[in-house]
DNA sequence: GTGGCGGGTATAGTCAGACAAATATGATAA
DNA sequence: TTATCATATTTGTCTGACTATACCCGCCAC
């Protein structure tokens, strides 16, 4: 019976969905997806380690070390006799890389997507006028190479929205605030859904290239206020558009 | 030879430091804080798995978990035959609340206390200011709560320290919005270090409830421009003292 | 000489089963 | 009613084995 596994693997039961190489991961992604998308709530005790790694057919050890990882994350609290729990929402790591692609792994609710611009609308415009007075040349030419490139793609390609994203994540790495810049996976996820709600809408309205110059413009003239307000800009516009597809797009 | 530990345990290896309940928390805060200190360098490699937790004297098992911990932190990143290397500081989640206090725990920068008094200023006016537009009555009490017990007890106790903490978190809580709640940890780290720069430099200089209080009022009489300008000042003023107190006290 | 290919090997990854420690719960006694 | 204690359940830790992966180096063909 045991040992399955091996090689080709039959069938059993789910946990297909192949991907992720380490099997702890692709375990915690998939309990760490349960709990963010609510079918977890906060308070449930998940089933003992026993049951619940016999029913995914995977070892206790790799069960663990997938907790571990959620705990890491403020996602679950761990107890002999009482068991795992799903923690207060207030203790998730919400701003995790690997959390957030949980969240928008399963449909986002349009009030977390709402937080997270609001999130963006204090940080970007600060933090683009920080770069205006710190952004070295090199970061300079970074972000005219991925405006470029994302001109030249246009939107509508993955390499066009990497180079978007490259260009929000290398402002906030010119201001030279570590803490800062580690934000931007949290910006960075939010840009992308910026981009994905407004495609799914077929919209595709306004040219993003001119907000996106004019902030590069100021960075480049090492003009802090004129950076924050052309930065304040594009966030604006950037939450405007995607409440207009979201509104195109009642329920998917 | 095997089976040491069980009861009182003999001497062997270092490890007493004793402290947090589970093994693999405290190994991975040992860990924590030898990668964040600068011990390990980003790009070292840790020893194997077999050797690292023979010389702690711990089981593999726990080793591992430890690991899985500092993994989901961003803090290491493991693949087979490479082995286990310390990441780049641009992956670190330098905003998590444990890896901030792994900083702590062993004087941290002060350029990277700048950095978090940068973030603070950013986050906490902006946040003052949507706090004032949607605090309820209860957020309101708890910050009047805070705030006395602030002044009852004074910066000198635990207590009084708690409450500053407390009211910080509850304006950031007021705004309603989760990922931005989640930065209250960082901002605590960087009031707590306030307070203990000052104590240290027995400043003690500027009393800092008039400036809390004017930020409280602004919030409760829901002016948002009034309270965003008050945090600013407060922030500022923090920033000044612990400068200030650092300069008196070169290097401990 | 140069470039691609394949095997050897060190390392993390996974597994299985046992025992230890902690703690909520209910039974018992004062 | 309250305090104490036994017990059962669950996570925590340990051990030792086997598997999978990917880097490195030497071989071969060109």
């Amino acid at each position: 019976m045991t040992k399955t596994r091996g090689a080709g693997h039959g069938a059993e039961t789910e946990r297909e969905e192949g991907f992720s190489g380490r099997l702890h991961g692709s375990i915690a992604r998939t309990l760490g997806i349960a709990i963010v998308s609510g079918q977890h709530q906060p308070g449930d005790v998940l089933k003992n380690e026993i049951d619940a790694s016999e029913q995914l057919n995977v070892s206790r050890s790799a069960y663990r070390e997938a907790i571990r990882i959620l705990a890491a994350k403020g996602l679950v609290e761990s107890r002999p006799k009482t068991g795992t729990r799903v923690s207060s929402r207030a203790r998730w790591s919400l701003l995790d890389p690997e959390v957030l692609a949980w969240f928008f792994e399963s449909e986002p609710s349009e009030a977390f997507l709402q937080e997270l611009y609001e999130l963006r609308m204090i940080v970007e415009p600060a933090a683009a006028a920080l770069a205006a007075e710190r952004r070295n040349d090199a970061q300079l030419e970074r972000m005219r190479a991925a405006l470029v490139q994302m001109q030249h793609e246009t939107l509508a390609t993955e390499a066009g929205q990497a180079a978007d994203r490259d260009f929000h994540d290398t402002v906030l790495e010119a201001t030279g605030n570590a803490p800062l810049f580690t934000l931007s996976s949290s910006i960075g996820a939010a840009v992308r859904w910026t981009t994905i709600f407004k495609q799914r809408g077929r919209a595709l309205a306004r040219d993003p290239m001119p907000d996106h110059w004019k902030v590069f413009d100021a960075i480049a003239a090492a003009r802090p206020d004129q950076a924050r307000q052309a930065m304040e800009r594009l966030v604006v516009l950037a939450l405007e558009d995607t409440r207009a597809a979201i509104a195109r797009t009642p329920n998917p």
